[in-house]
DNA sequence: CCTCTCGATGAATCCATCT
DNA sequence: AAGATGGATTCATCGAGAG
């Protein structure tokens, strides 16, 4: 562990970097987080090599005219063996940071998720299951001739032995079934739907500390703070530090009118 | 390809062989099936190492010691490395069998997908996604202090590109959510649900040829009978061939009653 | 029709002990 | 010390049936 950094923005015990994973990561304190949950670029393309070089992510997960929502996200065109090794990397430093028994969610597409699986074990953890997160057909792609391509995986493990204390040890479901956001209230292109924030969350106890080293538009800063647990993320993108921030500050304007209609009603 | 067998059973285009799949595999004609639909035993259960070995699949998946649907199954014990060359094996001699453009589906739970995608390449087909089976959370498994296991994973892919026909190039349902059969209902001790089988049975044209090289309680050589396919099944069990054949039996009688019914209504 | 209790269920897992 | 063996046990869910 290196010196502290200087959060990009900090609130309610909601802390946010803005720079390189690894780098930020490395900064972290020992044996401090409560539950990892990660997103990282799936790096994810066509079926054959060349498909997968040289387009960014706003010509290749954009397909109909719509506008795109966000910035272009970078780190999304690594080879399989690089990406694998890269994603080994921050696993590695993620299990130093995180408590004993502490759970780790990292999300891929079907794609990569012999590589996460991989790079979950050699990054120390112990792999224990596979989340599906399934989408409504009229949110997902469909493939001629072939299945639809309707979900996306939680590949998920801990720090060693599970947490079997009383106070903090939920059964979990195992498969959350919603739609992607609306693309008009997305603040990331790849954003998931509330509910799987939400279930994410519960991977720490109450008042406990999450770490998302891929941030992006916010969405699990938004849901930890929704669901009292502390966080801190990490985003390389500028742009998408600030739409976090926009966001975590909509959400919490928004959280006030809940609670005064809760009060009302 | 060899010799012709003998079939165990033969009726209404559905062909049951009795032997191991590899052996009866190498005797069937090239490019002849449409689809290869397989649920090969997982080899799976244990985090660690030691608990995969040596066990059978009665005590490995029973704990209560109620309802054991038939006997237990054999070629559940190879470890990660032999399990994947086995599969690589036996799934090189599918892509044989299978036309151009037929789909293969490759049933797995957790622990082994990585494996399976991995053969599945490795035996010369394309991969193309992966179709989660989720349960209801009362028939699986509780994971105290993580997430309930409650899917399975079909592997998909092609022999080489997808079928582009007019005739019959359908989207299928990339996710299926249905509970376990009843185990009193049950030929199989780990017999999926119909709705798993009716939908594998699309794989393949109506009237097109299925070849299901782990047949079990024969629940796919119904459902493609249902479905107005034909179908090859091998099984190596003689207990589990003649609950099949009893099971194609049993709904025969079941389906003529049920088109009288249909008739009535 | 609603609420409650009760029981069955699960393609395993954990851990002490032995080799 | 590492691996193999064997025995004991997990608990939230939801349907059925009763009240």
């Amino acid at each position: 562990m290196q010196d502290r950094m200087k959060p990009y923005w900090q609130e309610d015990g909601i802390t946010l970097y803005q720079g390189d994973a690894l780098a930020v990561l490395r900064t972290l304190p020992d044996a401090s987080a409560d539950a990892v949950i990660a997103d990282p670029p799936y790096s994810s393309g066509g079926v054959f090599r060349g498909d997968r070089a040289g387009r960014t992510s706003s010509t290749k997960y954009v397909t109909t005219g719509a506008t795109l929502a966000g910035p272009a996200f970078t780190g999304d065109n690594r080879d399989q063996r690089s990406y694998s090794y890269w994603c080994a990397l921050w696993l590695g430093e993620c299990l130093r940071i995180a408590k004993p028994g502490a759970l780790l969610v990292v999300w891929t597409d079907w794609r990569q998720l012999p590589s996460v699986t991989d790079a979950v074990q050699a990054g120390g953890w112990v792999w224990r299951g596979i989340v599906p997160w399934t989408k409504p057909q009229h949110r997902s792609r469909p493939v001629k001739g072939g299945f639809w391509n309707q979900a996306e995986f939680a590949v998920w493990g801990s720090n060693g032995p599970l947490r079997k204390e009383p106070d903090y040890a939920p059964c979990l479901p195992g498969h959350v079934h919603a739609a992607s956001p609306d693309p008009a209230d997305r603040v990331h292109i790849t954003e998931k739907p509330r509910e799987v924030f939400d279930l994410c969350v519960q991977a720490a106890p109450p008042g406990g500390l999450l770490l998302d080293p891929f941030a992006g538009g916010g969405g699990l800063l938004v849901a930890a703070r929704r669901g009292g647990r502390r966080a801190i993320g990490i985003e390389l993108a500028p742009e998408y530090c600030q739409a976090a921030v926009q966001h975590l500050a909509r959400e919490r304007r928004r959280g006030d009118q809940g609670v005064l209609e809760v009060t009302d009603g």
